[in-house]
DNA sequence: GTTGATGCAAAATTTTTGCAAGATG
DNA sequence: CATCTTGCAAAAATTTTGCATCAAC
């Protein structure tokens, strides 16, 4: 019983050597069990009902560690904060339509658009390294009820 | 000589029949002239060398309330703060590749995204209202002399 | 042991707001 | 002249940092 209850976000650390320190077991554990998208805030509040001792400034240095480690993708949603998810592998590469009605935010992947945005950055003659569509929309039923707006 | 030298912007406002202060006229005329994606800060800059009477509160009220209308957009280019571009008519709609290198920002449009991404939002049940695609990647000549990273 | 991480509180940054005074339609 | 906008300064919100202490490897 040594490595087996390793989260995914433990292990990457892992394989890039950082030093596991509690907080940051307990971070990456948050994180990887996060199903949404959760401000430094949340993450914060979710790691210390899980052990008391963890401060924001370090919840702040870790989740930008991670960031620059490439283990953690950041958003913004147009709400003024950062939000932050665990980067998936290629195959499961998935983009958000936000509903403006309700504020959900939806996942989803489309074979045709990782296709076509490499083919576009290297129309421009670049390397894609990363990229994020973000749709905004109302669900079509709304059209007939419109409310405000 | 009356109209004639609206700028795009304040042609939007009046439209809208927001009222047309002085400060308001030279913050549309610097958004129009603008062809980069100035943040608040910039946008009070070159505003204030045009009209010294301008307080950046008024560039941030004015700015919120263009992006509510519709008559600009907000981005986030990764670095904490709002910048700030006119809206494009439908076929101007353009998106950006963030060059991760010189951070140089590159614009371009492509049908068959427009086609996609509204296609997509349908399968979804959403009228797409809004979106943005963000392209981060590095010139192909650099990927033979890595630099950091 | 060395090196890097943490907590705390203070500071830096970006954005918003209360209010009296002023400008617009 | 009623309503909305502005400037100012203060406050709010988010994120970063200095430094002494502590923990990981």
């Amino acid at each position: 019983m040594s490595n087996e209850k390793l989260t995914k976000i433990e292990q990457l650390c892992r394989d890039k050597n950082l030093k596991m320190t509690g907080q940051r077991k307990v971070i990456a554990q948050v994180l990887s069990e996060s199903e949404d998208h959760p401000t430094v805030e949340e993450v914060y509040e979710r790691a210390s009902s899980i052990d008391g001792n963890i401060s924001l400034a370090t919840v702040y240095r870790t989740v930008r560690l991670l960031e620059e480690e490439n283990i953690l993708q950041s958003h913004d949603f147009g709400d003024g904060r950062s939000r932050y998810e665990e980067w998936e592998d290629f195959d499961n590469h998935h983009h958000h339509l936000i509903d403006l009605e309700s504020g959900k935010i939806i996942e989803f992947r489309n074979d045709e658009l990782e296709i076509l945005k490499e083919k576009i950055a290297d129309e421009l003659g670049y390397k894609l390294i990363d990229h994020k569509l973000e749709l905004y929309g109302v669900p079509v039923d709304s059209k007939r009820n419109p409310g405000k707006k």
